[in-house]
DNA sequence: TTAGTGATATCC
DNA sequence: GATATCACTAAA
């Protein structure tokens, strides 16, 4: 079963726990998302759009199920899923599959660059995301990689990982 | 542990 | 215009 707009249209913590153990499809390829991390809003310092709305930021106040990609120290693709209200900045990570282990490798092994940033998963478009019946208990830890974030921030348990 | 990589934001 | 920063990876 494709998810649609009710399962992204909900807080970004609960998006993010939920999608672990979801399939990501991408032409024809399917992943079993393994790790999420969501960044929750322009009070999250660790969320891009902390700092306020710029031509980056964009994407991120777009209607929820909108995709957020981004290009990371010159190199990896990093794939975001907007959730929440539209005008909110908030957005699930996805950094990690069964078959490919980090953000950047995810991306590489599916295709995903830049052009499919502002695409959306609930459109009817080539990437969506599915509930095949697949069920698994989530692990939750600290955020990765956000060492300019206050460290209340750092602290938050906003990470989700899926335990076999 | 460290280099590499390039778009974006933030300074002149 | 120039520079500093970065939600990472691969090689050592």
């Amino acid at each position: 079963m494709k998810l649609g707009y009710g399962f992204f249209y909900r807080p970004c913590p609960e998006v993010a726990r939920d999608l672990v153990g979801k399939a990501l499809v991408f032409r024809g390829q399917r992943l079993r998302i393994s790790e999420t991390e969501c960044y929750c809003g322009e009070e999250d310092t660790a969320c891009h759009a902390s700092k306020g709305r710029t031509k980056r930021t964009e994407t991120l106040y777009m209607e929820a199920g909108t995709v957020y990609v981004y290009l990371c120290y010159g190199v990896h693709w990093l794939l975001n899923i907007v959730t929440g209200e539209e005008g909110h900045p908030e957005a699930v990570l996805i950094r990690a599959c069964v078959e490919a282990p980090g953000p950047g490798r995810l991306t590489k092994k599916l295709g995903i660059t830049g052009e499919q940033n502002r695409a959306s998963v609930v459109a009817g478009g080539d990437l969506w995301v599915e509930d095949d019946g697949f069920a698994c208990n989530v692990v939750t830890d600290k955020r990765v990689g956000i060492g300019y974030a206050t460290r209340e921030d750092q602290e938050r348990q906003w990470r989700y990982i899926m335990e076999l």
